[in-house]
DNA sequence: CGATTGACAATAATGATTCTAAACTGATAA
DNA sequence: TTATCAGTTTAGAATCATTATTGTCAATCG
């Protein structure tokens, strides 16, 4: 288990292996609550900055990324391939949706701008929210 | 420059034609304290709550949207029309793209959702930034 | 063995946003 | 004109997410 996260060089601590396992393919996108309510109930003394902390070392790892796609707060995912989500406009539901889209922007667009990449926010109703319009 | 925003159906007060002015072909994303900033230089008295309950209405009437670009605070656009945005990467420079990109799911990836629409955020180096590299 | 470093927990601090209560405004009715 | 009423504004308090600070401890290094 632990084998897995050797490459990240970092202290491998026992509450980093805690939020890691956690994480470990999350497909929630969990905010930092999330993860903290999950990892206390193994680490009672778990605080909040050290779920802060942690998240902020994997981020500069780049084994972790934020997502923005909450308004009221962060989340994180632990997939860092590059891949989109499409989001329920009734129940805010997330799903991924993992595909590659080259999408090519003319200069006319771009003004100068190097393109490197996108991330798309698809959305629509879920099964559940269609049966119930 | 008042009848413009008649048929909103929402009380027009000096403060909110105020925001309505800022706003009004702003493609700056603007933040609420932006916006207070601004508008405070002409009424003294407004008060943040009034920048947030106008917002509110306004996104309520479908005149302004809320942004997903800052996970540190919240940005509005006036612009309501689809569009999409291509953010620096060094810089966090915005500007925006106004395309429409018609973008199918397979059924295996939607899993039952009915797809409405999308957003996309592209990324890249500014002009400026590609030249400091 | 010290000394150093990095991580932890508790808690204080900050900043964005929301809530509250009282005062205000403008429209309408008496 | 005055009274009433709904909706709006204001100032400030409250809340919530996130960040910073501080003291402590354990592992590591010379």
């Amino acid at each position: 288990m632990e084998k897995k996260y050797r490459n990240l060089h970092i202290k491998l601590t026992p509450q980093r292996l805690a939020i890691l396992g956690f994480l470990d393919g999350n497909k929630t996108h969990p905010s930092a609550e999330d993860i903290y309510r999950s990892v206390i109930k193994k680490f009672p003394t778990m605080s909040f900055a050290t779920v802060y902390n942690t998240l902020e070392a994997l981020k500069n790892k780049g084994t972790v990324q934020e997502l923005k796609i909450d308004t009221d707060k962060r989340r994180y995912d632990p997939d860092i391939s590059s891949h989109h989500h499409i989001i329920c406009t009734e129940c805010k539901n997330i799903l991924d949706i993992h595909k590659d889209f080259r999408i090519d922007l003319s200069e006319e667009l771009t003004q100068g701008f190097e393109l490197l990449g996108n991330s798309i926010e698809f959305y629509g109703l879920c099964q559940k929210c269609r049966k119930r319009q």
